[in-house]
DNA sequence: CTTATAAAGGATAAACTTATCTTAAATATT
DNA sequence: AATATTTAAGATAAGTTTATCCTTTATAAG
């Protein structure tokens, strides 16, 4: 989602062989990936020749615990640390109010950047994608 | 190892029945984790009949970062978060920064906090150790 | 309308984690 | 010394996640 953020307006469709290269994925594994993406309506998707993945409109504007959450559920987010069914703030489990303070500074930082925060750090060439 | 460390001091002795009764964990499950804090010396067992697990002196000072490097390992503070190899300060992922963070967050919560600490919440009963 | 291209979806396989079982080793009690 | 108890360790199994393969569907271009 961040490469396909970085590509030009106008000019963002690309093939799932270029992204599984641009990221160093294999390219099986980045095709699961995307097919859920679009399932879920973060991207969309052509068939076909010049085919590929594209945002759609204000995709770019998504923000990554959005991503997390399709791919890999909100467990990360909500789950008990001690991996109790029930730990809640009536019955918190004996790390619960320790890892509160993780879980919400995780949560903040997610929802408030978005894909094109990201994006961002890319163009410049100060961060990376692969390697 | 909090369980343990709610017992009272000289008659802390207890074996895998009660623990994994205490914590609601099977027991074929948590003599395998018993097995591993004893073998990286987080606790020392007993075998034979009252035989058992105990702290030794100064375990319940053990912070929890320890523990969950033990078991975990610490892929958790030190892996990068887009599964980069190479992922560093010079050559960071796309959000790194982002990441530095809650990591260094999470890193300090649990250098910083003991089994003491937790152990207390249980014996007031304020915290649990499961359901 | 045929062909080539590219994603989707279902089935399968490989790898990894979690969990259990069985036998061995140690030790306290009689 | 013999027995019962309790942890250790190795082997095995079950479950999950990760990854791949193969067939189907859609569509653009000739």
């Amino acid at each position: 989602m961040i490469y396909i953020s970085t590509l030009p307006e106008g000019n963002d469709r690309v093939g799932l062989k270029e992204i599984s290269k641009a990221i160093n994925s294999p390219e099986a594994f980045t095709a699961k990936i995307l097919q859920i993406l679009v399932r879920e309506n973060l991207l969309s998707s052509i068939k076909g020749p010049n085919g590929g993945f594209e945002m759609h409109e204000e995709g770019k504007k998504t923000h990554l615990y959005r991503i997390v959450q399709v791919i890999d559920g909100d467990q990360i987010f909500t789950g008990c640390a001690l991996g109790l069914e029930k730990c809640s703030e009536d019955h918190p489990c004996a790390v619960h109010n320790k890892f509160k303070a993780i879980r919400e500074h995780l949560a903040g930082m997610m929802m408030t950047t978005t894909l094109d925060d990201m994006a961002k750090g890319i163009q410049d060439g100060t961060h990376f994608l692969k390697i």
